[in-house]
DNA sequence: TCCATAATTCGAGATTACTCGATATATGGA
DNA sequence: TCCATATATCGAGTAATCTCGAATTATGGA
């Protein structure tokens, strides 16, 4: 991942709605959400979310497909990795001790080791 | 972390300028650099540096030091694994198994390969 | 073809961000 | 105290972003 599209990536998340809409599609893997529903779930205008999905979209952080009458939209989950890793490569590049203890602490929420602890992640 | 917080930190990243101050303040950890040496390492005016400088650290991304009298940041590495983990939380609540490869990924970069002794990990 | 639905693009006003010259504050040494 | 160094804050001009009403494009059905 070069600068630009990092920087158009960490743009596209630095607005509420857009990050609400990011993380809500993140849930819906791997069947996505159409255009409209998206709106309705945000309480904004149909046209001004089509400009936030616009947006998500040229960023690489969601994708696009459509589907009869509506496009349905997915998050692109390799983007997550790539801009932690874009983040960090040079640290891990030149030092990966010090970038170790960093990942480590990340995996346990994706990693269903044991799968009955007294406590869910989920809220 | 909440939804605020997260804003402030792809804000701060969503500039060139300061998106290449944070990676080149995650490349000189633990030492980190003065204010200073940051704006000449970048070509920018020392004041504008300043002010890029105070934005990063509002976001949580970086933290200064008074050191005599130059001021040394330094990166907190923490705040990129809290980034990502925000991002991903509600997927790996519901469905770790979809966001486990998406970790797997990034986790090679940062583990120290062969070189036998998978031990020693600073501190 | 006509109509209804679903989504995008256009345009403009309001808000926010970026940059940098000028100025202010803080520290250490003579 | 006075000076030099190091950094922060102020102010204003320029540029970019956000929002949403209005108009436009695309699809499927009668």
């Amino acid at each position: 991942m070069e600068s630009e599209r990092a920087i158009l990536a960490f743009a596209a998340l630095a607005q509420p709605t857009r990050l609400d809409v990011f993380r809500l599609l993140i849930a819906r893997e791997p069947e996505g959400l159409p255009a409209g529903d998206i709106a309705r779930h945000m309480t904004v205008p149909q046209n001004t979310m089509s400009t936030h999905l616009a947006i998500l979209t040229r960023a690489g952080l969601i994708e696009a497909e459509r589907q009869s009458r509506s496009i349905i939209y997915r998050a692109k989950l390799d983007a997550v990795r790539e801009l932690a890793f874009y983040l960090v490569k040079d640290c891990c590049g030149g030092r990966p001790e010090i970038c170790a203890p960093l990942i480590a602490d990340l995996s346990p929420c994706c990693t269903p080791k044991n799968e009955a602890t007294q406590e869910a992640v989920h809220e």
